[in-house]
DNA sequence: CCGCGTTACTAACGCGCGTTAGTTTCGGAC
DNA sequence: GTCCGAAACTAACGCGCGTTAGTAACGCGG
């Protein structure tokens, strides 16, 4: 195995055929007249010598790699923190084998790097950009749009499709449903900066909500939050120090959520006894976490699969949709209870 | 961008110059004499006309794809909890890239499947097998020996060079730290199923330190977990029905863990207050939940980077220890509580 | 003037495959 | 016997690059 390789000419001996026929026959051409005899023949003979075409060599010849490139467009510490991305690998992968495709994962540190290193040096037929920086311009050059570029995220005046799940209506239901149980004042946390427009949207949603509610948005009552639980405890110690009262929390990602959970606890507060929590994402351990967490189950296999699809049209020449918008749905646990006015807090968190 | 690409012949076209010369430049042969104004000459037309050599024909021609493969090995379930996934892909993808290769991802549920593909298509140099199991032949076979294969985990009998946690060392530390504490009756709930070697040598771990602090090994006190939250939940209640008291518990996973301390507080346990608890592999939420988890912190990064850079020695041909073990050590947080007999239950858990 | 080493290049082959344009064989219709 | 089209192949080119062997120019000692 570590000797000399078979090639097609090889195969071609063996069964006493040319070369390009072995090629027909192994890439089932069935446009071309091959008896049946012959066909068997071919294969038998690939099946004996262990025959596997030399990939690079098709590439070339073929002009296509049948490769997807997943670029993960992220710092380490978003990156060590994404509970999700093994999902969404996961569901790429299974769309991208299922035509035949294989994945290159490329991380990359923010930056001016180019990625389309990539794409140019024909490694990769096709780009599946996650976590798109606002400082992106190859994303913006109009040139680009013809490029088989996907956008896992939504970046404004990206010229390229793009994937991404809702996740403004996502943020507007949870924070419903927290307005449905009666809760006046709800606190929110960011998943990340707001300069992300994944934490704009949700950010969004959670006005609308008050806003279609009749209530008032409070800006004291915001926070921001920076992927890791840590954050989200930080961000929970000042909206605790600020003393304006609360009822009801959203915390845009799960994982924030653990740390402003924790901070909750510090204070002394009972969760949901005094603080109503709705998380974003649905990680795996947000279910079993105590309390349980009500939270917005975010489709990580089927933004991977969808994102994987997309590309693929795109890399045949299909057309496909510029934005696609997948829903993120509300899992009500146990983190959420009814509003009880003159509970231990008279309704509210007040300074820690 | 879309239109012809740029070859290397266009480039020694408008430097005026051979294709040779061309190659050589940009391949940084110093070993070739090419004065400096031909060199910069070289480089400005390339830069020029935005030259990216092609991928697939370089390989082709250098007989080599400067690509490592990265097998998931595992079922759905795992990858879905594996936590640490993306670290380890993050090792691996750095050292990679330190060395100019890329990184190609391939998952595929356990089976007969030969991921061997990869390596006789020549797609890439050597491959990385994460999860191995003990089903796997290609493993056992002798003439596997010689291929660029290193294993991320371990396996008896395998031919291979393989890079692993020591799980045995950190499971022992983990139970040590329990009966340094006083703890005298410790249960165990394992990650995985046995017929993993990573939970046999959890459990392997566990069952030393008890021998080597004279205590006994109590069969009745050890459960099995299946990877997530959720088999955590359910062993630790098969363990409380079981009606046999212990005090402190060793669970061979964090996310086990997760959902068994949900099932103690179920049972109307506290932790640590009447069972102390010891996770392992100290997952990013691990020292935000409640409580914050004492355990043993899993090297994640540096298993990708090891596993890596062992695999990129094996393909130049270097020699490389068979065996890479790196140390899993204890993080001590609050799930964890000095052993008082006499309180609530009396020193141990009974029947929930 | 010749021979010879050094410097700076280039011509041309081969990597393994897909594919186009052709060639041969063969059965049947006239 | 000839012609012809269909059937079953094959020869040979080209993909873009790395690389080996070879060449041309030049200086310099004899």
């Amino acid at each position: 195995m570590r000797q000399d390789r078979a090639t097609s000419k090889d195969v071609a001996r063996l069964a006493g055929v040319s070369r390009t026929t072995v090629s027909f026959v192994l890439n089932e051409r069935h446009d071309v007249l091959i008896s049946e005899v012959t066909r068997r023949r071919v294969r038998a003979a690939a099946i004996e010598l262990g025959y596997h075409p030399h990939e690079p060599a098709r590439q070339l010849a073929g002009g296509a790699s049948r490769t997807l490139g997943l670029v993960l467009h992220q710092a380490p510490e978003q990156v060590a923190v994404d509970a999700l991305l093994a999902e969404t690998l996961r569901g790429l992968a299974t769309v991208a084998r299922g035509s035949g495709f294989r994945v290159l994962v490329e991380t990359m540190a923010p930056g001016p790097d180019g990625y389309t290193d990539l794409l140019e040096s024909r490694q990769v037929d096709g780009l599946i950009i996650s976590g798109p920086r606002a400082d992106d311009v190859v994303l913006r050059d109009p040139a680009s749009a013809m490029l088989p570029i996907v956008l896992q995220g939504t970046l404004s005046e990206a010229v390229v499709p793009s994937v991404d799940v809702d996740n403004r209506a996502g943020a507007r239901d949870a924070v419903e449903h927290l307005i449905s149980l009666g809760h006046r004042q709800v606190a929110c946390i960011t998943n990340a900066p707001l300069a992300y427009t994944a934490a704009a949207d949700r950010v969004e949603g959670y006005r609308a909500a008050l806003r279609e509610a009749g209530l008032t948005v409070d800006p004291t009552l915001l926070a921001e939050g920076d992927f890791d639980a840590a954050s989200g405890h930080r961000a929970m110690a000042q909206l605790l120090a600020r003393g304006r009262p609360f009822s009801a929390a959203f915390l845009a990602s799960d994982t924030v959520a653990v740390g402003a959970i924790a901070a909750l606890r510090q204070a002394g507060l009972d969760v949901p006894g005094d603080v109503s929590v709705v998380g974003f994402d649905d990680v795996p351990l947000a279910a079993f976490i105590d309390p349980p967490l009500t939270t917005i189950h975010l489709p990580a296999f089927e933004l991977g699969a969808t994102a994987g699809q997309v590309l693929l049209d795109t890399i045949h020449g299909d057309a496909v949709a510029f934005q696609t918008t997948l829903a993120a749905t509300l899992v009500v646990r146990a983190s959420t209870s009814l509003y009880r006015a003159g509970t231990r807090r008279s309704g509210g968190a007040v300074t820690g």
